[in-house]
DNA sequence: TTGTATACATCGTATTCTTATGTATATTTG
DNA sequence: CAAATATACATAAGAATACGATGTATACAA
């Protein structure tokens, strides 16, 4: 018997925000990042937006999975002891694919922005 | 029989991408013009972007009921001649809805831009 | 030793789109 | 004037993509 700790996280956004944007937010992490391995990727984002964006493992696997059927990553099987860790890296597609996806985000943020008058916070 | 123009319109953003963000699109509209019929909305949506966001009648209906049923709109029906025409208005708690929908898509974005480090033109 | 963290994965369900279809009136154009 | 296009509503099947729950297993800390 496993008891899994629920957590009711705290969601900032409605998660249909997220749709679309996971795999945008995958390639760019691995772009910046030569290979990661899922839960590593998970750690990633929660730290780097601080808490407001956590991915499950429930979305972050089978997009995993896409990504390498479609050919943009590969990966390689490590073992840390017993552990089993996969990592994944961007193929020259997926380098392609990467900013590709990005270009289009930010694409689609301008209309968003121009569209609905809204001003978001730049660094 | 009936042909209809599919038309293989041109989609500058991956479809998915505008997901979760159509009913805050439509709010905000609604907010701007006190009261819209749905086709004027599409219009409006497609001229406001140049053609680059074009909302489906398949999208957009449904989103219209599902603000009705949550009592974030009302309706009045008018008669252009012989067709009808319904007209969709913001309630008050459809007004405070907007503010928050808004502010929740404002502050995606602002963690988004940070977590891809892109950077979108603004006005 | 018990709970928490690390680490993989899949499945059922919900939401929200796309695409196609249906119905009907109004207007423009060849 | 007939045909095509534009206006205007609507629903339904299907795909995509996320959530939430569940399953399995090792490592480490209290």
């Amino acid at each position: 018997m496993y008891i899994r700790c629920t957590n009711s996280f705290t969601m900032t956004y409605s998660p249909e925000l997220l749709k679309g944007t996971l795999k945008t937010i995958v390639l760019k992490l691995l772009a910046d990042n030569k290979k990661m391995y899922g839960y590593e990727i998970t750690q990633k984002v929660k730290e780097m937006t601080r808490d407001k964006i956590q991915i499950t493992e429930g979305a972050l696997y089978p997009t995993l999975h896409a990504l390498e059927a479609d050919g943009l990553v590969t990966t390689e099987v490590e073992y840390i002891g017993k552990r089993v860790r996969k990592y994944y890296s961007l193929s020259p597609t997926g380098k392609a694919a990467t900013r590709e996806k990005l270009k289009e985000l930010t694409n689609f943020m301008d209309t968003m922005i121009a569209l609905l008058e809204i001003k978001p916070k730049m660094a």
